[in-house]
DNA sequence: TCTCCTACCAC
RNA sequence: UUUGUGGUAGGAGA
């Protein structure tokens, strides 16, 4: 199985490796491997962001991004392992275009995933759109990184929902033990363009660019074989979109900060901490009254609360206080996914063999242990590790209890008694073995426990990183 | 120490 | 069945 992805690795890492033989002749842009068949027009690199945004270098470090994410193709269906071949034949038209502001971006591919709850709207660009993007992306996110807040955590570069959780973790510590829970429904289908135009031409005072973004929002969505238009949102599936999102909702950051909340958000996913259940309240519906009104999002009222820190649901934890200090723990839902997909990969896994299967379990197990990692849950740990054993335990049983049943039939169709069992033991064995060994060697006590130590070594590594 | 690749997990 | 960030494990190399 591995077989595959070793041939296409060495195929595609080849050309990369050798590209210093072509150092000799085209002096400074050598590590540029796409434009080194052509670049005798690499000094258009003006001060202009859409000259930085289409400089070779910028542009080739969002093509190498790209074809790493091996994602599927857009509406034109070119794959990525086309796009080289394109980008090579096509890239300087596709420079001018853009640089002369002609340039129009395909329509998205709608692809439906399925959620939680009803689905997931995905637009996916084509690829070479997606390569434009993430050429945009690049310049945008240096620019505004350093004015984005520092209680924002999804979609940027060294932050992660664990430091988000920390800062929880310490405002309620601090003493806010209430928490405003607020929900955007469909943050990115319902996004206003002219608000993110007005936003983003506040900091991208080159209008080129923003015409260039202005046109990535309006290209639509292709359902079927019609092109349907799209005034609002942006879509998910483009590079663009997370650092779109940061930028829109960091006004939404900027008046918590200005009203001088404690407040945390991942994406979409926002908590206000305040100290009582009154100001919780208030905080609330002022907050609601902003978002509508002057971000012109929406926000959905029925997962939205004010309440007690414990009631509320966060990146997958909740929280708690004890001895005066707050703690995490994993949220009952998350632990609900994590037994419904351990059952589904110990018992409908069949046909997969046994090596793959324990595989399968113990990237799955210490992944998940991995992001559960800050809860204090020693309790916890031992209660899901005696889950599983007995789930392991249970599967068993069951396929001795349908190999007896086998073993009954066969005697009353007239085979004999010591045949039967023979074989039922020989298929018991075979059952015990497999499942006693992962039962043995996949999760455990000795797994999970791993994760409860890795918390504590983490803590350390936490304090001295994390400034 | 660093680079690159694969796989998985969370949001 | 997509995008992004972060994490974990494994592999190849200097």
């Amino acid at each position: 199985m591995n077989g595959r992805t070793q041939k296409i690795s060495k195929e595609e890492t080849c050309p990369q490796k050798n590209r210093t033989v072509s150092e000799g002749y085209v002096g400074g842009q050598t590590f540029l491997w796409i434009t080194e068949n052509n670049l005798t027009d690499t000094n258009q690199l003006g001060d202009g962001l859409l000259e930085m945004i289409v400089s070779p270098s910028n542009l080739n470090r969002a093509y190498q991004q790209v074809k790493r994410n091996k994602g599927s193709g857009g509406v034109d269906k070119m794959e990525v392992e086309s796009l080289q071949d394109y980008l090579v034949i096509h890239k300087d038209e596709l420079i001018t275009s853009i640089l002369q502001g002609n340039y129009r971006p395909n329509p998205v591919r709608r692809v439906l995933i399925p959620k939680d709850n009803g689905h997931r709207k995905l637009g996916i660009p084509t690829v070479v759109d997606r390569c434009i993007q993430q050429a945009i992306a690049q310049v945008l996110s240096p620019m505004y990184e350093p004015q984005f807040s520092d209680n924002s955590y999804g979609f940027r570069p060294r932050r992660n929902a664990h430091g988000a959780l920390r800062k929880c973790q310490a405002y309620i510590t601090e003493g806010y033990k209430y928490a405003v829970d607020l929900d955007l429904e469909k943050f990115f289908d319902t996004v206003n363009h002219s608000k993110l135009i007005e936003t983003l031409s506040r900091t991208v005072k080159d209008g080129r660019v923003v015409s260039l973004i202005h046109k990535y929002l309006n290209a639509g969505v292709q359902v079927g074989s019609k092109i349907r238009t799209s005034e609002v949102g942006v879509p998910q599936g483009g590079p663009l979109s997370p650092i779109l999102s940061n930028i829109m909702l960091n006004e939404m950051d900027k008046e918590l900060e200005s009203r001088e909340h404690k407040f945390v958000r991942y994406a979409d996913d926002l908590l206000i901490l305040c100290r009582s259940k009154r100001s919780a309240e208030r905080t609330m519906s002022s907050m609601i009254h902003f978002i509508e009104d002057k971000l012109f999002l929406k926000v959905n009222r029925e997962k939205s609360q004010s309440a007690h820190i414990r009631k509320v649901k966060f990146l997958g934890y909740s929280f708690y206080k004890s001895k005066g200090e707050g703690r995490l723990r994993i949220h009952r839902k998350s632990v609900a996914k994590m037994k419904a997909k351990i059952k589904e990969l110990t018992s409908r896994s069949n046909g997969w063999g046994n090596s793959r299967r324990k595989e399968v379990l113990r990237q799955y197990i210490t992944g998940w242990g991995n992001y559960f990692k800050l809860a204090d849950m020693k309790n916890r740990l031992l209660r899901i590790d005696e889950w599983y054993r007995r789930r392991i335990r249970m599967v068993i049983w069951k396929q001795w209890k349908r190999i007896r049943t086998r073993v009954k039939n066969l005697i009353k169709l007239g085979v004999k008694k010591s045949k039967a069992w023979e074989w039922a033991n020989t298929r018991k064995s075979y059952w015990h073995t497999a499942n006693s060994f992962i039962l043995k060697t996949t999760i455990t006590t000795e797994n999970l426990r791993k994760a409860g130590y890795v918390m504590l070594s983490d803590q350390y590594r936490k304090v001295s990183i994390k400034t």
